[in-house]
DNA sequence: GTCTATAGCGGGATAGAC
DNA sequence: GTCTATCCCGCTATAGAC
């Protein structure tokens, strides 16, 4: 009975909780450490600076966006509209599921955009990925199943659908303040319907 | 010779620079101050606190922002095909003009959704445009023009469309972090191939 | 209206006992 | 490893002279 709860990882788990909730600016260390039922100096003694335990979660929900995508953009065993379809229920089923960490990802990355390139992008080939994608949609333009659009919009257009209304979905609950089923009823919708969409808007 | 420079017009134009860069929590009143060539203690005596400073900003911000899409979805002379291919030029026009503005009230508004209920559509009968919108939707239905769509959802379409890919724009240039020019041109073509994009996805 | 000076607080970080 | 106590800084806000 040395120990009933790993510290550390108590600590991991009240950050992402306090960071995931009010960012890094409005999140203290106090927060941090009343939570995890210990005191400040402790998670100074674990992650030697609020810095270092903000970048731990920060790089951790990066990474779990991010593979996501990649892992689809690279299956050769997916065609075009399988790939976007994959992707499409799958985020916004992410994003349904983890609620908070669309808006933290955006909220922080807004105000310091450097760190996608300092921090987020390192090892992670983003451009070869990218390369993929781009050769099969010229591949199947010439076979005359879709109309030429830039890879990159596509893209964009394909991770906009899909983030953005995650992202206003607290918002958007403001707005009708009484009936917030009707919205996520059009989310729930939506796992299909955007990619019913989006292929719709690129086939010839 | 009285005045040759207002100090309270001063003060707006620098907390509108402080606050949209920084955002509420890292702008700090000094900053404000210095920037409007002035010291602390003026900024107070103007405008009582920093609270009240930020929300003249914010609320004009948003103001700024949602009329232009009112003003277009009520516009009773224009089809829906018409108002779409306004309301995509228009917003990534006016998101490339002012690049600031969408990471800035994105940025605020993620942290706090509530100010979205509690202080901006107070008089903004957005419920009202909205219903005119989902109207002209059903006739356009019923005439067989286009297909079934649920009008929310085709407004999140609209706006993630836009909106998005201006957030994104300072992180898009971290990746390629030489060649930023691509993605100023793939945005150019956006403002009108976004509402293309859109009218062949609803069109029967 | 404009300034300087300072009150008062809340934050990150650390020293040092146990 | 864990705690309490404290340092020190930067922030908002205000008091009070001019």
């Amino acid at each position: 009975m040395k120990k009933d709860r790993n510290t550390e990882q108590d600590i991991i788990e009240a950050a992402r909780l306090v960071f995931q909730e009010k960012g890094y600016k409005e999140a203290t260390m106090r927060d941090i450490a009343a939570r995890a039922n210990i005191n400040m100096a402790m998670v100074h003694y674990y992650f030697r600076s609020k810095e270092n335990l903000f970048f731990m979660i920060l790089d951790e929900a990066f990474r779990l966006l991010v593979e996501k995508i990649v892992t689809v953009l690279t299956n050769e065993e997916l065609d075009i509209f399988e790939k976007i379809r994959t992707i499409v229920r799958e985020y916004i089923t992410f994003f349904s599921e983890k609620p908070y960490l669309p808006q933290f990802l955006m909220g922080e990355v807004i105000r310091n955009p450097e760190w996608i390139g300092k921090r987020m992008l390192k090892n992670m080939s983003f451009l070869t990925v990218f390369r993929t994608f781009s050769d099969q949609l010229e591949k199947e333009y010439e076979r005359g199943t879709i109309r030429q659009i830039s890879a990159l919009s596509l893209l964009l257009n394909i991770i906009s659908l899909c983030v953005f209304p995650a992202i206003i979905k607290p918002m958007a609950y403001q707005v009708n303040d009484c009936d917030n089923s009707v919205f996520d009823l059009v989310i729930e919708d939506r796992k299909t319907e955007v990619a019913d969409f989006i292929i719709k808007a690129i086939k010839v």
